[in-house]
RNA sequence: GAUUGGGUAGCUCAAUGGUAGAGCAUCGGCCUUUUAAGCCGCUGGUUGUGGGUUCGAGUCCCACCCCGAUCACCA
């Protein structure tokens, strides 16, 4: 609406509106109302069933007798409704093609058969216009199933669109388009709505599995005085009663800690998370995550729910545990669990102590050593050389720990941290840890860590004081979890950006 | 934030520096089984925005806006 104040005025002064096709509309709603009495945005409609309920209730025996005989007529009527994506006339005899969330079904409205107002309303209407029909489902000479509209009052319209359609062939295929105007692209694009409804089955099935698991869903502040549980620049923000500074969360994780403190043993969250980070294809300013804590458990026990987490919803969201993305086919039904190190080996070829090796190969990857230990060159030579050979699923263990310092180390190998990451189709898709527990190392990690930080992280970065008081009130042993769910959802429905799981990803606004 | 490709009719796309076009949609006409219906006819444009070069700019130059891709940050 705040695009275009001046609706009213334009109905009224066409001369004044730009466009001629948005004229051609408005002068069809002038018509309605005034030749054909009809309120072009109506009332209530009982009855109704969805577009593909409505295929799903044909009656080829009885189109079979009422074609042979046509005083014998048990083919069953239906009462659908749905927006027109095409529209023919043919005379005396139109085809309009209605689509609704469950699918597309034509309906054919005959001059013979209904009244002459709602015939010559029929032709009227324009794509895009959401119509009600209702009438007898038979096959057509091509064999389409089709409602043909007949009796009273068969054939109305329910709300008059005021915009202009995305052409019927080609649909709507600009990116900028399809994100700013998702209504359209919805409509326009079939698989849309498709994917939104699997996103919501397989958070459903995610909500299934961990409750069945014993974990208790919660919510924690999104809003918090302190932005803590990760390594990102928040949003900030003010409440004015309080006057007080807010930062939007960059995860629950502090939250969730203090609630195993308190002596929940199994809670998760499902929910957003807000990051002052760029923008990709699999990165979202607000994105979903799934966080989960078990108390008594550590690192594997998270791992085993990972991989039952990603099989139940592969298998019963999905129908199988072999999933096609892009190119490729992933197997849920078989993780990898490898090494750090040995994976660095595997795909370099040398020790990943042999320091001048590593240097060499840096250089050769255009990174630049200097100033660097060798674990952080090490890493940065890991993530460029290993991620991209990640593609089938593969939980990452045993990372150095001097690259988690907030992670609890092996209590045998305390420089190897407890903690995994999940890489699917070279994406990272969970991040997992067993838990810190000790209160005093982890005050000093924290302290240690932001002693290095320069001015403008230290401004929302402070030591969650709080969080520490609750860690000496003693948290149990625990494993702790994070799945972006976005990522989960383009694995599993074959997208291939973040934009295409999101409904209303961040655009900048329009020039 | 950097690099790079793009922005032309409602949609999908053309156009050596030389009259801005096509298909579909729209509008008018014909048509009772069409499937991107068909046939006839008519429309439809601030070429993202603002400057500049030129006799002449969608095209070349400069600045800015928006989108995509890659990189950086991050998950």
């Amino acid at each position: 609406m705040s695009d275009k104040p001046n609706n009213n005025q334009a109905a009224n002064q066409p001369e004044e509106n730009p466009n001629e096709l948005l004229a051609d509309r408005r002068r069809k709603l002038d018509r309605i109302r005034d030749e054909f009495e009809i309120d072009p945005f109506g009332q209530r409609v009982d009855g109704l069933v969805s577009l593909n309920t409505a295929l799903d209730t044909y009656d080829g025996a009885a189109d079979e007798a009422h074609k042979a005989d046509a005083e014998n007529d048990t083919r069953p009527i239906v009462k659908v409704a749905g927006r027109i994506i095409q529209h023919r006339v043919m005379g005396n005899l139109i085809f309009m093609r209605l689509r609704d969330a469950s699918g597309d079904l034509q309906v054919a409205v005959s001059k013979k058969a209904v009244d002459l107002p709602s015939f010559k309303l029929a032709k009227l209407v324009d794509l895009g216009d959401i119509v009600v029909a209702q009438g007898p489902l038979a096959k057509t000479k091509t064999g389409e199933i089709t409602a043909w509209s007949n009796g009273q009052a068969s054939f109305q319209l329910a709300t008059k669109s005021l915009a202009l359609p995305p052409g019927k062939f080609h649909g709507l295929q600009d990116p900028e388009t399809r994100y700013r105007k998702r209504y359209m692209d919805m409509y326009a694009n079939p698989q849309v709505i498709q994917t939104f409804q699997k996103r919501c089955n397989i958070v459903s099935q995610i909500r299934t599995v961990m409750q069945s698991e014993g974990f208790l869903e919660v919510e924690t502040p999104m809003l918090q005085p302190i932005a803590g549980g990760a390594a990102a620049k928040p949003f900030e923000t003010h409440h004015n009663a309080l006057d007080m500074e807010l930062y939007m969360r960059i995860a629950p994780e502090l939250y969730l800690k203090r609630l195993l403190v308190g002596g929940l043993p199994k809670v998760f969250e499902i929910n957003r998370n807000f990051r002052n980070e760029g923008i990709d294809r699999s990165h979202n300013p607000e994105f979903t995550m799934l966080e989960a804590y078990e108390a008594f458990g550590d690192l594997y026990s998270v791992m085993d729910l990972t991989e039952k987490v990603f099989q139940t919803v592969a298998q019963n969201v999905c129908g199988s545990l072999k999933q096609p993305y892009g190119e490729i086919e992933i197997d849920y039904g078989n993780f990898r669990r490898a090494k750090y190190l040995e994976l660095f080996v595997e795909h370099n070829g040398f020790d990943h102590a042999d320091h001048d090796k590593l240097v060499e190969k840096a250089k050769s990857l255009h990174i630049d050593p200097a100033g660097k230990d060798h674990d952080l060159l090490l890493n940065e030579v890991w993530e460029e050389t290993v991620e991209e050979h990640l593609v089938q699923p593969t939980f990452v263990i045993d990372y150095p720990a001097s690259l988690c310092p907030l992670t609890k180390r092996k209590p045998d190998e305390p420089e190897i941290a407890e903690r995994f990451e999940l890489f699917i189709a070279k994406m990272e898709l969970a991040n997992a840890y067993t838990e810190l527990n000790d209160p005093d190392v982890q005050e000093a990690n924290f302290r240690q860590q932001i002693s290095g930080m320069d001015d403008e992280e230290n401004t929302f970065r402070t030591v969650d004081e709080d969080f520490l008081e609750a860690l000496r009130v003693g948290m149990p042993p625990a494993g702790g979890l994070g799945i972006g769910i976005d990522r989960l959802i383009m694995l599993m429905t074959n997208s291939h950006t973040i934009r295409d799981v999101i409904l209303f990803p961040l655009m900048r606004p329009q020039g």
